[in-house]
DNA sequence: CATCTGGGTCTGTTTTGCCAACCTAGCACT
DNA sequence: AGTGCTAGGTTGGCAAAACAGACCCAGATG
């Protein structure tokens, strides 16, 4: 996916995918955001090559939504982790969209496997438009112009 | 990525990506939220081999994302156009959400070429978290269970 | 009838992903 | 000291996907 800018490389949706795009990458983000942080979860939880993990672990550090810590648990030597960075968590959004939209369009029999919901209330919650100061708003309310760079 | 299924088939996200995760398929449906609909629109402004772009536009058609239509400009014969079903349209809170974190995150000197704003003030729109009864959500005030299919 | 054009298909080459084998450092056990 | 075990890779060979460019086909136009 590397070089898929060129006259592309003005939109925002193509320059996030530039680090979120190959194969695995966002599958790779979301077990980080399960918690799943050491190479070998990840790895036996997707069932992913190895040197196709190496590789894309090595890339999202490089972007910065990963960073590589080292952890030791008593009696082993020092070993990896990998943790989301705040830029990491920012795309908690991205993650969100896609679980709601697989969850309507694309569901299981048993139904979705996690929910979000609103910690006060315990009602699921959906992704959606929020104004400047803090409204949610419907797909109607908002629209897209162009911006400085168009 | 017909394959990354497996252990994997519960997570929602996996899903998705199942139908969108392949190299170019996010930004061909970028390309019809932006009115691009046709197969050499598309081809030009990505800059796609034509094979793949055939391919991909055939998996969006049998997925539901796109409808095939033919269309007649005068004096040409017909032709074809993809066009963004319901199930399409949906995607654009997942489209907002890369294209945020795309210009945060990896912005250009230019700024964003395209920015969300509301229809009623102007001002920027961001996406984030809605709660059953329609307001908007902090992060923190939302949290992540199991659910049915865990 | 010849020519042009959109929307593809076909072919050969390059890149990427996959799998299995191998490597390395630190720890534990003897 | 020597052996074995394990996490986290690296390497190499093969298969699948992407790429670039040539080719094709039908309807419109001259």
């Amino acid at each position: 996916m590397n070089t898929v800018l060129g006259k592309d490389d003005r939109c925002s949706v193509a320059r996030s995918l530039e680090v979120l795009g190959e194969k695995w990458t966002l599958l790779i983000v979301r077990e980080t955001f399960l918690g799943r942080s050491r190479f070998s979860e990840i790895q036996s939880s997707l069932g992913i090559a190895k040197d196709v993990l190496t590789n894309r672990l090595a890339g999202l550090v490089e972007h910065g939504v990963l960073e590589r810590r080292t952890y030791r648990e008593e009696g082993a030597r020092e070993r990896y982790e990998y943790a989301l960075t705040p830029v990491g968590h920012d795309l908690a959004h991205v993650m969100a969209a896609l679980s709601q939209w697989g969850d309507r369009y694309r569901p299981t029999e048993a139904g979705p496997s996690r929910v979000y919901i609103e910690v006060a209330t315990g009602e699921p919650v959906s992704v959606g438009y929020t104004s400047a100061d803090g409204r949610a708003l419907s797909a109607a309310e908002v629209t897209v112009v162009p911006g400085p760079g168009a």
